[in-house]
DNA sequence: ATGTCACGCTCCGCGTGA
């Protein structure tokens, strides 16, 4: 079975009905991760999303902050979300797909503006969310799994506009890395974006403070698409649809895409 | 370094989070 999955930080799905809508119908994938829905789940605007073909969604919502959402044209069923490092927040679900793969999906604290947690709780808590997935991941060694979304984090060099000029900003200081690494390391998980695009600078994310962010280009690989070993062979074909960060109204965020033949 | 967004709440701006 073959399928093409998508991840995206929306910044509002009900603000950005309209955006989604369009990524539906033009892009046409199996699956849609959505992460700060900033929408309780009874008011996510699934008719739009049904009238496309997407028949199927699960969710966890708050209002006002975070929220995933899994929008499928292919059956799915829940299995389960976890609140990680006990903040009370929505931001994870997952689900699985008929033909038995699991995709989780993931938005990871942002952590704030200082990187160090003696004088910044959210710092600390990011590191201890990345702590415990790492926890869960080792516990429950998962397999035919995909694990998509939001990590608030830039691990690679390349993932950013200025390595250099971002050690010391939250989202690709070393430690931050070296957390998300520990997660990645116990799930046996790959990243698949970097497997199917191994070299150069690549971004999922632009600030919406830059005058110009398409001529600026100082943008940072937030967004990713995980698989497990054991199916990490049948991805292919990833791309980030930078195209959306200009559309009307965007994101600061671009939809980021995988395909799996399995 | 603090430029732009979106939210909820109480009002029609402000504080918070990103």
């Amino acid at each position: 079975m073959a399928f093409t999955l998508a991840t995206w930080n929306i910044n509002s799905v009900r603000l950005r009905e309209g955006l989604v809508c369009k990524l539906l119908q033009e892009e046409a994938p199996d699956v849609l991760c959505l992460q700060e829905c900033k929408s309780p789940v009874e008011k996510i605007p699934t008719e739009a999303f049904r009238d496309l073909g997407y028949t199927h969604m699960v969710a966890r919502g708050q209002k006002g902050y975070n929220g995933v959402a899994i929008l499928s044209k292919l059956p799915i069923t829940e299995v389960g979300a976890h609140d990680f490092a006990d903040l009370g927040h929505a931001r994870h679900v997952a689900a699985q797909l008929e033909n038995g793969v699991t995709i989780h999906n993931f938005y990871v604290p942002a952590g704030g503006d200082v990187p160090d947690r003696a004088v910044n709780e959210k710092f600390g808590q990011k590191l201890d969310y990345l702590t415990q997935m790492r926890d869960h991941f080792h516990a429950e060694s998962p397999k035919k799994a995909i694990l998509v979304g939001d990590l608030n984090i830039a691990p690679r060099e390349d993932d950013v506009w200025s390595h250099k000029q971002l050690l010391k900003i939250v989202s690709h200081t070393p430690i931050e890395v070296e957390h998300l690494s520990a997660a990645m390391d116990a799930g046996d998980w790959v990243d698949v974006t970097r497997q199917d695009i191994p070299e150069g600078l690549l971004y999922s994310w632009w600030s919406y403070r830059a005058r110009d962010w398409d001529a600026a280009d100082k943008g940072r690989r937030l967004d990713h698409v995980w698989a497990t070993s054991d199916i990490a062979a049948a991805a292919h074909s990833s791309r980030v649809l930078r195209a959306a960060r200009g559309w009307e109204q965007p994101s600061d965020h671009a939809p980021v895409f995988a395909s799996f033949d399995l």
